[in-house]
DNA sequence: TCTTCTCCTGAAAGCGTTTTCACGCGCTCA
DNA sequence: TGAGCGCGTGAAAACGCTTTCAGGAGAAGA
């Protein structure tokens, strides 16, 4: 039980060979002869070895880390999603023998910690999520960091992005609204501060100029990606425009909120009124019906923005991703 | 912009100091000088210092890396709880200097892999996520690996664990609504793998007999935490047992799909049918009421959990914590 | 047979810290 | 005034690994 202290060392010299030779078998060194790497294998699985991450850090310069850091500004605390993404980032990340640091951190004072935490040598890389500012990213990026950022960043940004196609997922969304006959299609919108709440509602607007349809303000309402927030966005819509046949809302979250006012007010879905969502969240039914909703792949945005930070630290230059959406048409639209 | 090799070496000639000087003032020792202190830091500053994780690691042994370890065959992946306990977690070990090492892994496979990353030297300590067997961890715990689970581990478990009360909200939950004068009170019980679909049965099981009323089988049904399953479970239970009056849900996600059936059956909430929920995991309504429900402390549970295992790295021996529970009354029962 | 390669191996340097140890200095106390 | 003390400092060893470098043993070529 004393797994204290077994260093190559004591294996080189239970194996009977060096310790440059019980390193070689440890990584692969093709050049070791055969009988010898059997030795060093029998030693370290007797003795239970496993290398010492530091000093292996120590003298190669990686760490074998990679940092993912979250804006703790922001709620994405409550978003299911989250732990979807960091299992896809945890999961490529230990298949290329790296692991994930967890950082949870305000990104928008200038605080020295989080770019000392990601300073070169302290980490091989690091994944940066939907931020405010881009400052400390930029930051970090000029001193040399592998970095992706899940989410949009400005238009402007240098920045390398994985995203879900929220632009394309709206348009399918409200396409699929247009074509099934709805006249006055309004949309609850949600956080503007986000790329993502802003990247749905203009793919609303632009499936409608596309469809040669005027878009219209008083067919948009905000809310802040509660079921609450939902709700109240929806009671104002109907309030100025009883008209409204189709709605897309930003996300099922909102849109449970949408399809309880809905009831309250007897509207029928989806004859009278009919709601697309988005996210894919709820596998059951809403009020009477199951949603009709758009899917995103979470996790293989996790997956794609891990496999894209090896990339960069194998010296790499991926471009920026955006991962397509799916429509599911379900009961409500 | 070349922070590339910055090292404590630099600095102290720089600063006109020895190298133990400069670490000496790194680590706070009070010994030194104020002139050179002064000096030092200035160095510091200028230089863009920042001190390599990896040959401190190498000398002092300590990581400064606590993993937080989920069993990736548990699908917690979607609970929105993920995120929070996460958040807690990584901000009380930033406040103690510690880092999150994320860890996403299969753990009832003898897989030797996460033993070898736990391994004394790799990480100073770790947070377990409710586990299905305890034997990696109990394997772990005798190497010496400071350790502290999340959720509740077998009674017989040596394991230091921190946990809502879930038994305890599960009781106020079912006396609120014996309490409310419902006769007939059923359940939607959650996954029984899981300690807390135990936990959460047990306490409406006890609620009952200490009211004196008999426990019946025929008014506990099995979900699986989704709003599906809870739905499938309610239509079940309603199927047989239509004198129902008052249900206990396992999680709020279960109630959604309650509620969406009672509605379908035209039964009246609260006034035929009482619902309670647990988790407090929608602030909105749901169908025509706001959800009567109970609240657990998420993200302290994830802080509770982090400062057990400081408190355990530093020699401490703290004990198992249950975090209590509040019922929220609100308008379905 | 003697050189020249090739192949495998070990010795040793070095990665950037911390920490022990010893030293010199200026005091205090006999 | 001399012994002793505490304090601040620097030299150097150590942490556990990788990697360069050089050497020894054969094999191949002359």
């Amino acid at each position: 039980m004393n797994r204290s202290k077994i260093t190559l060392a004591d294996i080189a010299e239970t194996a009977g060979v060096s310790p440059a030779t019980v390193s070689r078998v440890l990584n692969g060194d093709p050049r070791v002869a055969t009988d010898r790497v059997e030795r060093v294998n029998r030693a370290i699985k007797e003795l239970g070895y496993s290398p010492n991450r530091a000093a292996r850090t120590l003298v190669t310069g990686k760490t074998g880390l990679v940092a993912a850091v979250i804006d703790s500004n922001l709620n994405v605390f409550s978003d299911p999603f989250w732990g979807q993404i960091t299992t896809g980032i945890s999961q490529a990340l230990q298949e290329a023998n790296f692991s994930a640091l967890l950082m949870v951190r305000p990104l928008d004072v200038d605080d020295p910690s989080v770019v000392a935490s990601l300073a070169p040598g302290q980490v091989d890389g690091a994944i940066f999520f939907q931020l405010h500012n881009d400052d400390t990213v930029n930051l970090l990026q000029d001193m040399g960091l592998p970095l992706v950022v899940v989410g949009r960043p400005e238009a402007s940004s240098k920045l390398v992005y994985v995203d879900s196609d929220n632009l394309g997922g709206a348009v399918q969304a409200t396409e699929h609204l247009i074509a099934r006959g709805c006249r006055t299609v309004a949309t609850v919108a949600g956080n503007q501060q986000l790329s993502s709440g802003r990247l749905r509602l203009e793919g609303y607007r632009r499936a409608l100029v596309d469809a040669d349809v005027a878009f219209d303000e008083s067919l948009v309402a905000y809310g802040d990606w509660t079921d609450e927030s939902g709700a109240a966005a929806m009671g104002t819509l109907l309030d100025s425009r009883p008209d409204i046949d189709g709605v897309f809302v930003a996300n099922d979250l909102m849109a449970l909120g949408v399809m309880t006012v809905l009831e309250q007010r007897g509207l029928k879905v989806p004859d009278q009124i009919a709601v697309v969502g988005f996210d894919n969240m709820f596998a059951g039914r809403l009020g009477r019906q199951q949603l009709t909703t758009v899917e995103q792949d979470v996790q293989g945005l996790g997956a794609k923005a891990a496999s894209m930070v090896i990339q960069m630290i194998d010296g790499g230059k991926p471009s920026s991703v955006v991962l397509p959406t799916s429509l599911i048409v379900r009961e409500t639209a």
